[in-house]
DNA sequence: TGTGCTATCAGACTAAGGTCCGATTTTCAG
DNA sequence: CTGAAAATCGGACCTTAGTCTGATAGCACA
């Protein structure tokens, strides 16, 4: 059981591997390398890994289509790529669907392990974020409908009134509903609820939304 | 005076030059093209540009330099480059500085605008973006020190009560700043103030900040 | 020295938020 | 059909927020 910061090496030729592996681990990585993309994918423990190095042309599923695939995976794992034959396209292409980085060989030491460690770093950070989110959703998941509208419309700024007016409620009613959406979203204020609305991507559903802000402003006079 | 999207090209070969003109003027934009980085960089209405589809390698400031200058300039200005020589490393580097895309010649003329339209999306999303931020920012150098910080712990869930025993100062003044900072920022609900707070990545300084917010749990007993 | 800006606070309300208790109605699955 | 969850609302009360008026005090710049 290392604490240390697990990294993995993917690459079919095997001399390749053992001087990645020798390089990273000297670095203080724990490291654990593969042969094939599919040998990697089949791993238990491959949630525990922040960063994957892989090479880009390997038969069977090449570097390109294992980035995809992890993408659907295990969104947060960062990859840097190896590659021996320039070829821009395929660059172009990991770049475009995240790659931190894209390094021809031979490696420079020094350019690979700031490389990973920029991997590591946003592996941690994609991690941290979506995880975060993930707990959000559980407790979204947890109000009822009535209460998800009601949440909508407090996190947009609306008055108790003006949401029962828009849902069709009495003001007593929406406080009830409000107050149990602080409870589930175990939120500390309301400043707290505005920004997980935020992160949750939460909008009121319109309809005649702007018909409400109007009678805010106009109310207000 | 056009109201179509226009795009520079940018491109030290005159054939190529006119090549790429026509096909993007054929495609509906209003395009300019320059002999030079230089040339570009003086042109007098190049804020109007939606998109630069530059060649990588140019005598004088070539394609990343132009990049780089770019994005002192004009961040939200997206590029596509267009490059005849298979260089990975450069293809990375302008990929990293948030290149759009990166193509080799001969380019089909259906990727190019394909790319260029993500171009012009991307550019047209970053100049909204900055500009409500700059908007913000404008109102928020209106407040005085003393409303910013109160601006800060507002955003942050604080009650007024605990604003005043964080700052030294009376809830009645408090509330006077309150209204201020409401006033000058133009939020319409505290709702809206969170958000502003959140763009402008406003956080309270925090001091003994952990210190009232134990108070706000304890005291909610 | 005077003017303006900032920060401070009190009085006096008015409105809005929040909670507890209790109660009714609807809906839906077991 | 029945029990549980969901949605509804009222009363009673207390806490916060927000505004207006007015007033004091420090500080800086002209």
């Amino acid at each position: 059981m290392s604490d240390k910061t697990r990294i993995a090496v993917i690459d079919d030729d095997r001399s390749i591997r053992k001087s990645l592996v020798r390089m990273l681990s000297v670095a203080g990585f724990d490291v654990v390398a593969f042969a094939s993309a599919r040998d990697f994918l089949a791993a238990v423990d491959i949630e525990r890994v922040s960063c994957a190095v892989s090479d880009l042309r390997m038969p069977g599923v090449d570097g390109l289509a294992l980035q995809q695939t992890l993408r659907g995976r295990l969104p947060h794992l960062s990859m840097v790529f190896i590659t021996g034959h320039g070829d821009v396209p395929a660059s172009v292409t990991a770049m475009k669907a995240g790659a931190v980085d894209f390094l021809e060989k031979p490696v420079r030491s020094g350019v690979l392990l700031e490389a990973i460690n920029r991997a590591i770093e946003r592996s941690r950070n994609l991690l941290a974020a979506s995880t975060e989110i993930e707990e959000l959703k559980i407790r979204y998941q947890r109000l009822t409908p009535r209460e998800g509208e009601v949440f909508a419309l407090v996190a947009a700024g609306l008055l108790n009134k003006q949401i029962g007016a828009e849902l069709g409620a009495a003001e007593k009613t929406i406080k009830q509903h409000r107050g149990r959406v602080m409870d589930k979203m175990e939120a500390e204020s309301l400043a707290d609820l505005v920004l997980m609305a935020e992160r949750l991507g939460i909008r009121p559903a319109e309809t005649d939304f702007s018909r409400a802000k109007g009678k805010l402003i106009s109310e207000a006079k």
